[in-house]
DNA sequence: AAGCGTTATATATTTTGATATATTACGCTT
DNA sequence: AAGCGTAATATATCAAAATATATAACGCTT
């Protein structure tokens, strides 16, 4: 685990162009809920009362529904009270939080196992060169046809913005990646299934650890696609090396690169 | 579109608990691979040349192999040009960015949904509740049965650090989340396949744009299932309301809050 | 009416980080 | 040997950001 690779990343939420939320003002908020009191909450987390005042106003001022309502004078001289709406932001931020450190955590990976000359399989994304076929516009999206070097046809969905920005044309060469996890494997190909894209394939390798398995398929023509599959799975299906199987995953799941 | 919170991050690498790269240092190996010469290249980007030196120097000393090859005089007062490991590195990072991005902008999606009550259907994520029915260890990492409203029961994966810090027990109630372009959907149920959580229901909505339609499915006493699937297979499927469909997805991609 | 702890606001100070400036070292060119 | 444009390094200066300090307003309590 030495040498390895870390990523970081910042998260906050902008509204018309300006800073709206981050982690320190959903802390600052959580304090007020707890003190009742903007300088309470600001000294516990050792801000200044100014920082914290002016945060809470711009919260305030950038929100559609106030975030607080403020007290000044009175019973033990006012205090500060966060909304229900506040609670509500808060806890759409906490899990969006976890759900982005679930994806960093994919991204390190995949980040040091292209970087590590070490590790030979690619465990959390699969990469796969194709041609663009076709080109279709649905409006605001493109359905890109992608001819493999196998001459199987896949199906990806980018938006428009997208297409346009990467000047994508038809006979263009592409790479692709593919999430490991998002392939589900079968025996035999699934007709009336949502998954379009289906590449049959033989078992080059199993990697089996106890709690995944990693499948490496031959798809012929140097199309070698990654699968990965609990172990639990992997043994019902009873499959082993050399068996032809079936790997789908939908249209959203293959992003171009 | 207005009144949207838009989602921000800053990725970076960190390596022994020091920062490594991040967008900027990333833009100033790419002026030096230009320019060939570290002042040159700070003064591209409008930084100091002290701040560029010392940025070179941190990464050199950080990175296991050099990133750049320095030569002071010499024809032309010397420079400096970047390695072939440096190459790799800022085409990994590259690759990083365009997929987090596009998480990024799933998350938005998401996270809009969810605080605007204006869009009732949720077709990013959609949440589930459930008790966990058994917690079984397998060394890092825990296999999870969900029992749900309905009596179902799913699978989840979880590391055993996650299981930990959430205190996880059996028993306890918990919510799911499940990306919605992650399930599948097919007529019937498919026994010889990886995605070992299967749930059948009655087509309750159907929303289709033209690019995705969004199903909502009725699995019985509450449980709600909403999947995101292209037009396209939903034409090729020929589903309509009240149909009793199999939604299929696996365990990697139910993410317990 | 004085006292209290708070919000609200302006001003002064400090800290921090970056930038600018200056100097030396380097090794090829002429 | 002088000249060059670069790397390498130290020191000085500046600017921005955060903090500290001061003061007023507020409305209930006593």
């Amino acid at each position: 685990m030495k040498n390895r690779f870390k990523i970081n990343a910042n998260l906050w939420l902008e509204k018309e162009q300006k800073s709206f939320i981050g982690p320190g003002r959903i802390k600052l908020l959580q304090n007020i809920q707890v003190y009742g009191s903007i300088s309470k909450a600001a000294k516990e987390m050792k801000m200044s009362y100014k920082a914290a005042w002016d945060s809470v106003d711009i919260m305030n001022k950038l929100a559609n529904k106030p975030l607080v309502s403020k007290v000044s004078g009175g019973k033990g001289g006012g205090g500060t009270v966060i909304t229900s709406y506040a609670k509500e932001l808060i806890q759409a931020y906490e899990e969006l939080k976890k759900l982005h450190k679930n994806y960093i955590n994919t991204l390190e990976n995949s980040f040091n196992e292209q970087v590590n000359e070490t590790s030979a399989t690619k465990t959390t994304f699969c990469r796969l060169e194709g041609k663009i076929e076709k080109l279709k516009n649905l409006n605001e999206s493109y359905e890109i046809s992608i001819k493999l070097n196998n001459n199987q046809i896949l199906t990806a969905i980018e938006s428009k913005e997208f297409v346009l920005k990467k000047q994508l044309k038809e006979k263009q060469n592409i790479n692709l990646l593919i999430e490991t996890d998002t392939i589900s494997i079968s025996k035999s190909i699934k007709k009336d299934m949502s998954s379009r894209n289906q590449l049959s394939g033989k078992i080059l390798d199993i990697e089996d650890d106890g709690i995944n398995t990693n499948l490496s398929i031959d798809c012929k023509n140097k199309v070698i696609l990654n699968a990965k599959i609990t172990t639990t799975s992997y043994k019902k299906l009873k499959i082993k090396q050399n068996d032809e199987i079936n790997a789908s995953f939908k249209a959203y799941n293959i992003i171009i690169l």
